[in-house]
DNA sequence: GACATTTAAACTACATCATAGAGTAAATGG
DNA sequence: CCATTTACTCTATGATGTAGTTTAAATGTC
């Protein structure tokens, strides 16, 4: 293969929530903002399964957040995409646009 | 789930050079433009076990050519994507699309 | 301060998808 | 009729995707 390991559907779709979100992404907000633009619901531990495969890899790192004073404040498990997650991502989406030029789909030419 | 199946990453590659290729689409000339396209190289134990996949869960059919007068013009297995094909490439597309709004990826930008 | 409530994460088990490698089939050319 | 070429098929296994259940850690109430 030609560098870095390659994504599956769902690790590209975290990977750019976590991006979306910058230094407020955990758990709870990561799967809100899949929701939000895919209309997906994915469960917790599909969320956190590939969390943790991700940050294996080597694509992101997590840090662990102060609890907040509010209830049920229990502390954040904060990811960040590195600079291989960046170059990843950027890769695994560059494929699909070089395949989707010249293609006629409803929504998604690219000018 | 909102409606149709979900697509995984290789899935919609194979989907996406199928579209590009036409009425030419068949297992070596599609392992060739997701080369072309991505830098990748497909085993054809990874190409035609997701075409059968695929043609499953209805998205694609597949009719069998008439042999070429060429050495080694074996029938070619041809592919098409259906409407539903075409459906769920553009929603999973569309996704991407939404997740990658507002963000700046180097390379990746939407106008 | 015990205990319910809230927010958040971890664990476990299983289904689906991805991939390699070796093998089979069907054509032509010598 | 056998070597060569093009193309597809089969089998086994690892990687990814997903749900469901459980645990953890905070605050609010009585």
């Amino acid at each position: 293969m030609s560098a870095g390991p390659s994504l599956g559907e769902f690790e590209q779709v975290v990977l750019l929530a976590i991006l979306r979100l910058g230094d407020n992404a955990y758990g709870v907000t990561i799967g809100a903002e899949i929701t939000a633009c895919t209309s997906r619901e994915p469960a917790p531990g599909a969320l956190y399964t590939t969390l943790d495969r991700l940050e294996d890899k080597g694509l992101v790192t997590s840090r662990l957040g102060d609890p907040t004073p509010q209830r049920g404040g229990r502390a954040k498990r904060y990811f960040t995409l590195n600079s291989k997650g960046l170059a990843a991502i950027t890769r695994a989406q560059q494929s699909y646009r070089r395949l989707l030029e010249g293609c006629e789909l409803p929504g998604l030419n690219y000018a």
